[in-house]
DNA sequence: TTATATAGCGAACACCTGTTCTATAATTAC
DNA sequence: GTAATTATAGAACAGGTGTTCGCTATATAA
């Protein structure tokens, strides 16, 4: 698909806005003062390309008769995720169980736009305990947002369970040959290098979310 | 509320069909039409009664002007920030203007939780471009959440441009007898001394987000 | 240069559409 | 019964609104 230019992408986002805002699309007219385009020749001509494009649906010769077509309706766009409890050192990562997946079984839960989880299954969150993930670049307090998988592809950042040091940790994994490579997602610092016995995949980290003030 | 006529019911019920399916509300005529209603000002008739028991509004003067008031859309639970640029190392923190404000005005945008804002006011989102701040524990491709404010309280993490340096980072700020004191977020690292006159506070961290897979 | 495609501008047209007005029927109140 | 209220009809008006047309400007290609 062609990219999009500045003004198509200003009339694409004034749409959503008057469309959440009000409830009913926009007017040529009303494009044409919001974004301040001289004529209203020039929004039909962005319009029509916009459509051919397939970002806009139009109905010829209907007042308002604009339908968006990329954004789905933002009903389902938040989605709840479970939050099943804190990630520390020093302490078993908690596992996730058919019940605590439930969302409405589990005390606490939080929102997420779906454009975070982008639709996947088993999605759930941890609550970051201490400082002992600062070389992962994840403080205390931080929510980390996890997919319960038993394995990863190399490279992809997980929460490892260390048998033998009893110690939770975020790292990217590397399946070396008769090792594990745990790498910190700071990559300034070195990596770890463990047993493939002595670790045990607790899920995949999708993202890490801060709340600072 | 008193009940609606069963002309006032198939006009709602025919409303929310066509919205759904057309995604833009129908005109006066169109639902003279659909429900077999003999004249327009009939149908006028009947949505003013409709508004004033509170089940639609009007905007006078707007074709297509009907909103629906019954089903409450999720939409002001995800809130749309604007991605006004890049933050990095060597180079200015983008000051955010009158246009970028604008949601509609800009070319990026994203949409996050109101819990996150916690509904305030002048958020935009910076992406974080390169490893300069992972003494803030903010990675290479991060978003951070900003609001802008001129000043911010003791102990606030902040985007701070040092002139001399021409650096931007993201520091907690503390004000002492006749210096800043800049210290990191991971705090085992040692903080920054810097002249007041050489810090330039663009605004206040409200969260950081993180997508890693 | 000469073409060709893209983009913008302003005006005008014709239909769409909300609104208003008058008249009339149906229902309810008294 | 009459009067008041509610509901309906039809028509017309004024402004909203999508569309079209001719023209100009700029960039790209040949």
């Amino acid at each position: 698909m062609k990219k999009m230019s500045d003004k198509q992408r200003r009339i694409i986002n004034f749409i959503e806005r008057f469309l959440s805002d009000k409830g009913y699309p926009p007017s040529i007219r009303d494009i044409q003062a919001a974004c301040g385009i001289s004529s209203t020749s020039v929004v039909d001509y962005n319009l029509n390309i916009l459509k051919s494009r397939g970002h806009i649906e139009r109905d010829a010769d209907v007042s308002r008769g604009i339908k968006l077509r990329t954004r789905t309706p933002t009903s389902d766009s938040l989605v709840p995720v479970p939050v099943i409890g804190m990630i520390a050192a020093g302490e078993p990562i908690p596992v996730p169980t058919p019940d605590t997946w439930d969302v409405a079984a589990v005390s606490e839960t939080m929102e997420v736009p779906r454009e975070l989880t982008r639709g996947r299954e088993n999605i759930y969150a941890l609550k970051v305990k201490g400082m002992s993930m600062v070389d992962a670049l994840i403080n205390d307090g931080d929510i980390v947002l996890m997919q319960h998988v038993s394995a990863v592809e190399n490279g992809e950042m997980a929460a490892v369970w260390l048998k033998g040091e009893k110690e939770a940790t975020l790292k990217k994994v590397y399946v070396e040959s008769n090792r594990i490579r745990l790498q910190p997602a700071n990559e300034q610092m070195k990596p770890l290098y463990a047993d493939p016995d002595d670790v045990e995949i607790q899920g995949r980290v999708i993202a890490v979310v801060r709340q600072v003030a």
